[in-house]
DNA sequence: AAAAATACTTACTACTTAGTAAGTAATTTC
DNA sequence: GAAATTACTTACTAAGTAGTAAGTATTTTT
């Protein structure tokens, strides 16, 4: 048969990715996203057999992404500055659609969710944190931060404001999400 | 007939928080609560007609609770650092039993909830965030804390490194909730 | 002692969930 | 041009979801 897309498998992620940054993990079946991508179930069930394939392929190209953003950000010419900056834009361009980020959305399910998965969300986490520690330590070296705890410390408390300010922030307001934004660099500036 | 418990509407109350609490708000159901009580399905919803009335019902008892620590904060010879310490050790003690507050656990479903449960949980938030704001502010006034943000964003800042800290530590482990706890005091004293 | 209220159980409904087996149309490989 | 592969659809299952209507045993009220 002809594909429905270019790429249906990629379809899916995306819409996939999506739901779950809006709605939540449990939120999300397969119903839903064939609905929206006007299939049948079981073609989505075709792509990724069962469920915990496809949250583990979602991880997986959220994993791959830091990695690419790593990559972009590792070339001369770029401040620990803007670096930083570039992590908080990320959850900014969240805010502004309303969602939230996959690691926030995960986390509140973590004790139901296969033993896989759990393994595959740890990952994702700790690259986050390592990636933002490395940044913080260059930027301490290099004179551009100052802060008093360790690198992964420092790294855990901008991390947790992120996280939980843009889902504080769905609730309260933006206002909210943005003093925390403006802290964060403030914490760590000179 | 013959109660089965001295409260059963009390029982599930308790229930009902902690099941959202290990498993969030979506893996949480009659069944769940019904089984756990040795009662059937109808019996939970004889005292709560609907889930959502159970839920409102859940952040209302949360809502009170934090009303009572409230009051029994507000007497002399109790240092604001103590009021602060006696926020973070709600957090700890869900630490401790792989726990998580029920405003991290309900923020990622937030788009799915019914709208007046939506508005119970902006009350909630805002009261917490109105407590330890006005607790911080003291502190800062009879000279026992220091910090440059205004109450408002400090408690922001503070809320969002707790609430986020005992959910990734669920995941990277105690040690990191530790840190932060210990870093959050540190940011505020002198 | 009768009536009413309480706290359930029994038995069900309508719906949603992930998941599967078998069939089919188009495309690609050989 | 036949065979195999791809990308699905059709049609289904078993289990779980919230929720309900009607019945029942016990206690409380009158």
């Amino acid at each position: 048969m002809t594909p429905r897309y270019t790429d249906t498998k990629e379809e899916i992620l995306r819409l996939g990715t999506e739901l779950i940054q809006l709605y939540g993990y449990n939120a999300f079946s397969y119903a839903d996203i064939s609905k929206k991508l006007d299939m049948k179930n079981a073609a989505v069930h075709y792509h990724f057999p069962g469920k915990e394939d496809l949250f583990a392929s979602i991880v997986q190209q959220y994993i791959d992404r830091y990695h690419e953003l790593g990559k972009n950000l590792d070339r001369p010419g770029i401040t620990a500055k803007q670096k930083i900056e570039a992590f908080i834009s990320r959850y900014t361009a969240l805010a502004e659609q309303n969602k939230i980020c996959i690691i926030g959305s995960v986390c509140s399910d973590y004790n139901t969710l296969p033993h896989s998965v759990r393994a595959k969300m740890g990952e994702l986490i700790d690259l986050v944190l390592s990636m933002v520690a490395k940044v913080l330590k260059e930027g301490k070296t290099n004179g551009e931060f100052h802060f008093e705890e360790t690198p992964h410390t420092q790294s855990l408390l901008m991390m947790t404001n992120l996280a939980a300010g843009v889902q504080l922030s769905r609730i309260t307001g933006q206002k909210d999400y943005t003093a925390i934004c403006r802290s964060i660099i403030k914490q760590i500036s000179n």
